[in-house]
DNA sequence: GCTTATCCAGAAATCGATTACTCACGTCAA
DNA sequence: TTGACGTGAGTAATCGATTTCTGGATAAGC
């Protein structure tokens, strides 16, 4: 490795004169800087890091602690995190948690021992402890889900986008729609719930229905097996993410319903391969990629130190796209 | 911050102490290991990763640099990646290259910079500069595509199952199969050209038909297009990804045509959704997750340095699994 | 009982850059 | 001509941990 003191010795100046000229922070002679530079390039310099963050108190890495890329959701948000954070010179450290409070913990141990620039974080539940991460005044965005900190966040209005499509179920003609969300401890899995209750409740009469299931494909078929067992079953289900509905979609099939006939179905999670399933996969879309993108926006912002002390508190919006599988369809 | 020195001071002992304790590589009185631990303990003492690792010439990172995590075969490596690191208390810095040799090399300067552990790289072009990466002696895998270079790596046998794939479109009937493939300089679109080339000679007689498109969905729509719009259209695609895949049948929808009927498709990469769309797609299923786990497993014992000096490759299979899509149905 | 080996804690060097401080040299104004 | 001031380069301190070096105390061996 050439250091710093290498390209001193070869341009004939002291390691300061190089690092002044290599960051621009004060002026230098332009002979000398010249030198320096020509000495750097042919030895091909590259600054330590390391060395660099260790004096600057600063890293150029900022992480990013979801509960798991697989979830397109996730995998949205993360390509928003990080095209925001390479056009400005950082880069990002992915961290799965899957929903486990130990591993959260864990990566916000290692962003604290890292000392990364900024972290965002999509807190499995609203207590997590970041205590340490304020202690070491690390600046923080929160995603998806609230905490009990006042912290910047970023999230989208999950219960308005479950209501919307609870009361699409309702106006396409389904009489007993059914909610199957996420785990109970989970914030995104309570506001949907919220969301199709109210719905339900707005229209009276209505029967309440719905189960709890890890937000995974497997989970989606056992809350569908389970919905669907039931004596009086739902007639249409209103499906909490996208990797759910694909076991949703199994379920159905499996037991040889059809979905817009016997069956309406509507989810979270605009997933690319939704217009293409069959039929046609309604969708209450988030804005995921955005999310990430204006979340790393926000701690950019903070890592500057342009922002204002209060926290900022985005909310937005989703989209509710009809395909195929919410209409009801005459059974011929 | 807490630091080392304020541990000391508060359990009575030198910086050194402390140090050997928390890292219990030499051995420490136990009264003053204990009063130490306590010490440590009350305060939250978390040792600081970034003068450690200045000091120990290594980090706990990992740079994962491939094209982009929102492609299924990606976002499945990347998790196999980030599985292993977070068993062996590593931590993962995900790179997207956009197949863009400019990111790509401005991500090996990251690494490099940020004196990471090790590098698991998918090359955009088998001649990308590893350069300084082997000079700074950080070790390194490569996946999904060959480097000239000698060092260790983790493939999938592309041809063989693009081979698989074709063959497979021709016993089922097909007579005109063609091949969507990636772009012109992707090693993995030329390979996967060559087996379905492979397959068409060994039949003879067969018109020999693909054309090249960039590795997206937008991408397949257009490949599609091209092909189908030739005065002698195929009958039957072999496409090379998955994100193609959906462009593919974009396109096909477009124009009315029915897959299975009208048209076969196969594509590679077994997308969680592929089940489910409509008819469900036969694919030539990549092991993609696999890949990540074992390249990280590789690369974990040459940063241990517990592997041998020779490069070692590792050839995973791919599996065709064969749905509806690529079946030959009666017009009726 | 004396010498040698062993063990362990503290002092100090180290990793490689950045930056506060110091000082020499020039310029300009009085 | 001299003093004040500004510019810019070098010296050395600094970031916070790890690790080598050093020396004192104890144990073992003859």
């Amino acid at each position: 490795m050439v250091k710093i003191n290498d390209v001193a010795r070869e341009a004939g100046v002291s390691a300061a004169t190089v690092s002044r000229t290599l960051n621009g922070r004060s002026s230098v002679d332009p002979v000398l800087a010249a030198r320096v530079r020509e000495a750097a390039s042919r030895l091909g310099y590259r600054p330590n890091g390391v060395a660099r963050s260790l004096r600057r108190q600063v890293t150029d890495v900022l992480a990013l602690i979801i509960t798991d890329v697989s979830n397109p959701f996730f995998t949205a948000i993360t390509r928003g995190v990080e095209d925001v954070a390479q056009s400005r010179g950082l880069s990002v450290l992915l961290c799965n948690s899957d929903e486990d409070p130990g591993k959260e913990s864990t990566y916000l141990h290692v962003a604290e021992q890292e000392q990364v620039a900024g972290v965002i974080l999509s807190p499995h539940r609203t207590g997590s402890d970041v205590a340490h991460l304020r202690r070491a005044s690390i600046p923080m965005v929160v995603i998806d889900r609230p905490l009990d900190e006042p912290v910047d966040s970023v999230m989208v209005r999950s219960r308005e986008g479950a209501r919307a499509a609870t009361n699409h179920l309702i106006d396409a003609g389904w009489t007993r729609p059914a909610c199957i969300t996420g785990p109970e401890d989970a914030w995104t899995a309570q506001e949907r719930l919220e969301g199709y209750l109210e719905a339900v409740r707005e229209h009276g009469e209505l029967a309440e229905l719905w189960v709890h299931a890890p937000f995974r494909q497997q989970g989606g078929m056992t809350g569908a097996a389970r919905l669907l067992d039931a004596p009086e079953p739902p007639d249409a289900l209103f499906v909490a993410n996208a990797q759910m509905a694909l076991g949703v979609l199994e379920e159905v099939r499996r037991r040889g319903l059809r979905v817009g006939v016997d069956l309406g179905v509507i989810t979270f999670d605009d997933a690319p391969w939704a217009p293409f399933i069959s039929p046609p996969m309604s969708v209450v879309a988030q804005p995921a990629y955005d999310v990430g993108a204006q979340a790393a926006q926000l701690l950019m912002e903070r890592v500057k130190g342009t922002a204002p002390d209060a926290p900022r508190h985005l909310w937005l919006s989703t989209m509710l796209i009809v395909r195929e599988s919410s209409r009801r369809h005459g059974a011929g």
